[in-house]
DNA sequence: CTTTTTAAGTCAGTGTTGTTGACTTTCCAA
DNA sequence: TTGGAAAGTCAACAACACTGACTTAAAAAG
């Protein structure tokens, strides 16, 4: 990196406040916008020419995610409306990539899972996005990660922290 | 954090690759979408009801920081088709918040310039994200900021990584 | 001094993904 | 039994991207 290495030159400050000048904020800013056209890119890439895009990706990733999702759960975590994720869904469904099945308990519940096609489209996507972000990450090196992950979740707002926090929480659905 | 910490445990094993598993990087991965979500939410708000939106937010921040650019220079950095652009420019020309004008050394190209009116708006945009990611930042502290920027630069591809690097050099267009 | 190429801009048509608003069906729960 | 929640649908619309075809102006090449 170029940072001037927070050095700690300044003498008198309790800590060093460099990493926190707009210019660097700024280049923060532009960094996290060029990585993140990457990083949809090649999944995107792989979508085109198919009838699908970038909204059946992130569906596809969170019902693999928590196999028995329900849909106002799916809806909440996308922060769509309903009737945009039901667009997407529809195609999904009708296609048999995911399967939509009664909710035990509450049978107006709809609980979503993948189908074999379906887990499969999603592995290749999903694989293309992992390569780049692995390949990031070892180039990068174990604190560098670490350092990734804690910004990202500083900079989430609530309900995003929350979503992450329920998504990465261990049980299903239902 | 949440990470296993990075336990150096496996015995034989010349490095620790914890950090590489497929877990991590699907964490990763969904920290991204949640973070990116978030960092563009706050100015998406301030455009919401003007006639404006997140488009026009990226050529201001651009032609901000690079007072003077080309369009061509922009329709590069942006990755969009020069009808996509001009659309956008259109409104931002007419408004009064960009300025075009004829190249001096070519005649044919146009240099783009923010009004002060753009300007002020540039700065209402970019001072709401920058707010969120200073937040993030003084949270996580130096070190992490430092590794999420190591990530980030490493995740970039070819060309957003050449893009980004002459964003950062000094001289303007022309 | 023509001809070709480049930079910018435009018009028309299309696709994906999002939005509101209104409404139905099914089913749980008070 | 009635009220509300979960899901799904129809219609209209907006933002932002795309392709393809074309014009104008000016530089560069011949």
């Amino acid at each position: 990196m170029r940072e001037p290495a927070i050095k700690s030159g300044s003498g008198q400050g309790p800590e060093n406040l460099l990493f926190l000048t707009d210019e660097q904020i700024r280049g923060g800013i532009e960094a996290f916008f060029f990585a993140y056209r990457a990083f949809t890119a090649d999944p995107d890439e792989i979508l085109e020419g198919m009838d699908y895009g970038r909204a059946h990706h992130r569906a596809l990733h969170f019902i693999a995610r928590k196999p028995g999702l329900k849909v106002s759960a799916l809806l909440d975590i996308l922060g769509v409306t309903k009737q945009s994720l039901n667009r997407v869904l529809r195609a999904l469904l009708k296609d048999g990539l995911v399967e939509s099945r009664v909710g035990k308990r509450d049978r107006r519940e709809r609980l979503l899972y993948l189908t074999s096609a379906g887990a499969e489209l999603e592995r290749r996507l999903s694989e293309a996005q992992r390569a780049r972000v692995r390949a990031a990450y070892r180039a990068a090196g174990p604190q560098a990660v670490a350092g990734f992950r804690t910004v990202l979740e500083a900079m989430m707002d609530e309900a995003g922290a929350r979503q992450f926090r329920e998504m990465r929480s261990a049980e299903a659905a239902e």
